[in-house]
DNA sequence: TATAACCATGACGTGATTTGTCACTATTAT
DNA sequence: ATAATAGTGACAAATCACGTCATGGTTATA
């Protein structure tokens, strides 16, 4: 690397690490102290302020306040930020509800007259239409913090039987459709389990010792979310409208193929009691899916279809309002 | 003057000046055109976007670089804005690809190394999840850029009956589950229509007289695409669920009421020619939902159910692959 | 069509700069 | 005392920067 641009780099680095030593740098660099010390000089005299402490736990400071650095950023780079930023605001929760908007605000406002024009213009022709979900989630800061510092919480959870308090340790958040969802080691069911963050009505730290799961996060949620014992073997046919339908709105166990040609199908194990929830979600796909096992699926699709020719039999007993 | 500080005085030169040439850079800083023209080279490396211009008149520009005055973003800022643009980078088109990016890469490496550890503890404990869909949307870019700058495109579309080529002025682009939408004004058909992003295979500027739609932007997507002659009034009440299913995944036309007790009911008028997508779309949510009105609809559902019940009649008919 | 004003790139030798090493000194916490 | 830290000076080897020259390309303009 050549020297002007070690000297750039290092500015970098030492505004981002607030002390460090010689050595440390010289390691990161790939270069000898001595030409460290010498860098550290010549940026000394470039009117970066530096202070140095010698001995043991010694090293270098640099004198400024925690603020970014004047950072370029290009105007399509801001653009691209500001959207990103605008794009979150569509979000009814927020883990950093007002963070978001007082940065936004800064952004808009330093950005130069020209620039500020420019992205107004495209204010009004980009947008990430998200569902907009009535349910709030004010939790979500509690439950994130939690999840980072590994604490127990004590939560008050409305699931769709019963609802009452119990003792979580949250483990991420996650957002999809609209509703916010937290993946959390259940001590009540002595397993992994998904909350629905807006039914969770208080959530406060626990003194509960927690479990040492620093390894685990959202990337593992698959694997946690354990099947029960009682699961059959699912397998429909999809036409590749069908496709497309299980693409927009995917079912959380199987696994979609997609073939050459845009059919595909879905294959794998799924509860036994998660089979009324599929039939809804197949006879939803209407002639694009054709379930051939299990039949216990079969079955219920069935059940569900002539419930519902039951319901929209007979005319006469539509009622008004 | 050593080549370090050149460089860094370089910059700011070049940032002062808007256009210049190689051999005013090379008297001004006493050095040989050659030297000049490397140091531009190597500050290109560095990432300042310069672009030149040969013959009479031309030179060197610098492009948009515009510098934001230095914004101190609080630690839980910079975090806010950093997954905003995370959550972006989930979706596998976007008009500002590699803006995104490096822009994402400058707030991480500028970044003190505490808040960067803390970011990066977060990273696996926060997800925006999207739908990911296997279409591309290639032509983001230009639809945006011809939607700012009100210009006619020559697009060739593949809609679900036909495709061909046919032009159309963007008034605007979004995204709603996973896809890529653009509103714009269709010269075919003479009226507003939706285009699916990932459908158009090619977008060219046209040279077609634009016409004055400035005032005419996303905002007013809902009255400009406008019903047919031909529509019917839609009833249908909801359960708790159908209320929520609906949140989730929203039809496009009728209203969406919501009372007191969680339920719900949708109303609004439809086109006839989409009683078949309702119907489908009614018998996906099952029991939560019920149809009053149109008498179409429920004899289309009527007839859905049907046609699924001979699919799921007999169970001898069943074949395994 | 010619010309001038630009940028672009390669080669090469000289001379300047940078770098690592080594040998020191100085300070301070433990 | 010892170890960890910064700081300095000297010197040779390695590397790099620079200017010069040569060549070539593009484009506006006359």
């Amino acid at each position: 690397m050549s020297k002007a641009k070690r000297l750039m780099e290092l500015i970098v680095a030492v505004n981002r690490k607030r002390r460090f030593t010689v050595k440390e740098l010289a390691d990161e660099f790939g270069v000898s102290m001595r030409t460290i010390l010498r860098d550290l000089q010549e940026l000394s005299e470039l009117g970066i302020p530096l202070y140095s402490e010698v001995g043991p736990h010694g090293g270098y400071r640099i004198l400024q306040e925690r603020l970014l650095p004047p950072i370029a950023f290009t105007e399509r780079e801001a653009a691209a930020v500001f959207f990103a930023v605008q794009a979150l605001r569509r979000y009814s929760s927020l883990p950093f509800e007002t963070e978001t908007s007082t940065a936004l605000n800064k952004f808009y406002t330093y950005m130069q007259e020209d620039v500020r024009a420019r992205i107004d213009k495209m204010r009004d022709r980009v947008d990430f239409i998200t569902p907009v979900r009535r349910a709030q989630s004010p939790h979500l800061p509690v439950l994130l913090d939690a999840a980072i510092r590994q604490v127990v919480l004590l939560v008050d959870y409305a699931s769709k039987q019963q609802r009452g308090k119990r003792e979580i340790q949250p483990i991420g958040i996650y957002t999809q459709g609209g509703l916010w969802y937290c993946l959390a080691y259940c001590f009540l069911r002595k397993s992994f389990r998904v909350f629905r963050c807006d039914r969770i009505d208080s959530a406060v730290p626990s003194d509960s010792p927690p479990l040492d799961l620093q390894q685990i996060h959202l990337g593992s949620k698959e694997e946690l979310i354990r099947l029960e014992e009682d699961s059959v073997y699912l397998y429909a046919d999809l036409s590749k409208e069908g496709v497309e339908a299980c693409e927009a709105n995917p079912c959380p166990v199987p696994l979609l193929h997609v073939f050459n040609d845009g059919t595909g199908r879905l294959e794998g194990n799924v509860e036994r009691s998660d089979i009324p929830y599929f039939a809804s979600y197949f006879v939803g796909l209407g002639k694009e899916a054709t379930v051939r096992q299990p039949k216990e699926l079969r079955a219920a699709i069935r059940q569900l279809l002539s419930d519902l020719m039951v319901r929209y039999a007979d005319e006469g007993i539509v009622t008004q309002e």
